[in-house]
DNA sequence: TATATTAGATGACGTTACGTCACCTGCAAT
DNA sequence: ATTGCAGGTGACGTAACGTCATCTAATATA
């Protein structure tokens, strides 16, 4: 029978040695021989029985449960929560990974955070909110899911709507009129960004901006102004008047 | 100018009074304003900052780590890096759910798992290996993406599967051979999940089970015995010539 | 008015799962 | 003869708080 001295068992699971010789004192494992001088020697069993508690660690169960429960509990139910859990993390993270992307791009809309924002997204996070794709028809929705940049999208459409957005308050803060030049530019480039994500759907595109004059709390988007939806309307609206 | 007591922002950002009372005494965050009695105040600068500590703590950042950077990094960067973080903690996960995944379906097709598997399967999550489905072509791939059993599925026809060949298994150890009723039985069952995998395309169910003679460092997948897979192709066989 | 409750404060010690350090041993190689 | 290495044993240190005993000021109730 194959035996394992600590350095080797160390190596093969990435644990220090003082890990080891820890579980030795706290009883959680014993090495199944220990020869004249005190050296550890680990077998094969020992080695099942590591791998359980580093599974089970793994849970955050602190080590004095997990002394309890390793005999009653089999390879598999061990397994098995251990996959329940990581499910658990994965949903976790994901709705995460959401709530930050959307805040790194709303600081690109404002220049300072308002506080407010911040404590309703990171709450939000318990319990998550209506999600806007669930205003549009089941049917839509496997098209949209990946085509219309929402706030929680990072991607290169999204941040090209974010530019254009800050194009349109810049010019609202200093009194440029959508029927201008740098409206006519606007309106053009929205028009084409639109004619990427919607591909033609006009009806659908205006769902889309009709979505996003509902309030931040039920739709998930960062609010956009009436302002701004005023000056999309109106530029586009001059632009054809001019085509 | 609102300002919060202890016990209000503790509610806010659920985390705990003794919480605040060590990061003022680490210096790490102290209430802009104390009162005679040295009751702490929290104004809204104040909770900015705690959500900064709060995020980059979530980067597993020593406390210590976090006070020299807070003022040298802006919000927008600890975002990003929080968002990064995020990103590499979710590809963990999932390769971690996949070996997961795997460990238990393995579990259904041996009553013992061998030491090896295990450790090969844990270490190889380090640098994932060449993956099975890259033995096909790359226009075959989405089509194979979700539709076919790996052992890393853990949906409904990945059990049917692990069914079946616990049932070979069991005939094997029987000495029943693959032209019996049993064997008839079998070959059906196995049909019928095929043709429902595959829809009907043959030349790609041959490619799969080639696959499968392969051992398992190259597939990903668990290995089937010889045995087993000549039972298969016996059983089928014998199921046409009646057919 | 007396008192009970609440929401806060301050030491001081405890906790988990090890890291780190000083020092000791048996054995192989130089 | 000594050097290096892989192992050992206390003993103390650490991070980020939890917990407990005790104290204080303000408010609510009898």
């Amino acid at each position: 029978m194959k035996q394992w001295t600590t350095g080797e068992v160390c190596k093969q699971r990435d644990i220090s040695i003082r890990t080891l010789r820890y579980y030795d004192q706290i009883n959680l494992l014993t090495p199944s021989f220990k020869d004249a001088n005190g050296r550890r020697y680990y077998s094969e069993d020992d080695l099942f029985k590591l791998e359980k508690i580093l599974l089970l660690k793994s849970l955050s169960l602190p080590l004095e449960n997990i002394r309890d429960l390793l005999d009653k509990l089999s390879y598999k139910q061990i397994l098995v929560s251990h996959h329940n859990y990581l499910q658990e993390q994965l949903s976790k993270l994901q709705s995460s990974i959401s709530n930050t992307t959307s805040l790194i791009n709303m600081m690109d809309l404002e220049d300072s955070l308002s506080w407010e924002h911040v404590v309703k997204l990171v709450q939000n996070s318990q319990n998550p909110p209506k999600k806007w794709i669930d205003y549009f028809q089941e049917d839509e929705k496997s098209f949209l899911q990946g085509a219309i940049p929402s706030i929680s999208n990072n991607d290169k459409t999204t941040h090209q709507y974010i530019l254009l957005i800050q194009r349109i308050e810049w010019c609202i803060k200093h009194n440029i009129k959508a029927e201008s030049d740098e409206g006519l530019q606007i309106a053009s480039a929205l028009m084409e960004l639109s004619n990427d994500t919607f591909q033609g759907d006009t009806e659908l595109m205006e769902q889309f901006w009709e979505v996003r004059k509902l309030p931040a709390e039920e739709t998930g988007f960062y609010p956009i102004s009436e302002e701004v939806l005023e000056f999309v309307e109106r530029s586009i609206a001059y632009a054809e008047t001019l085509a």
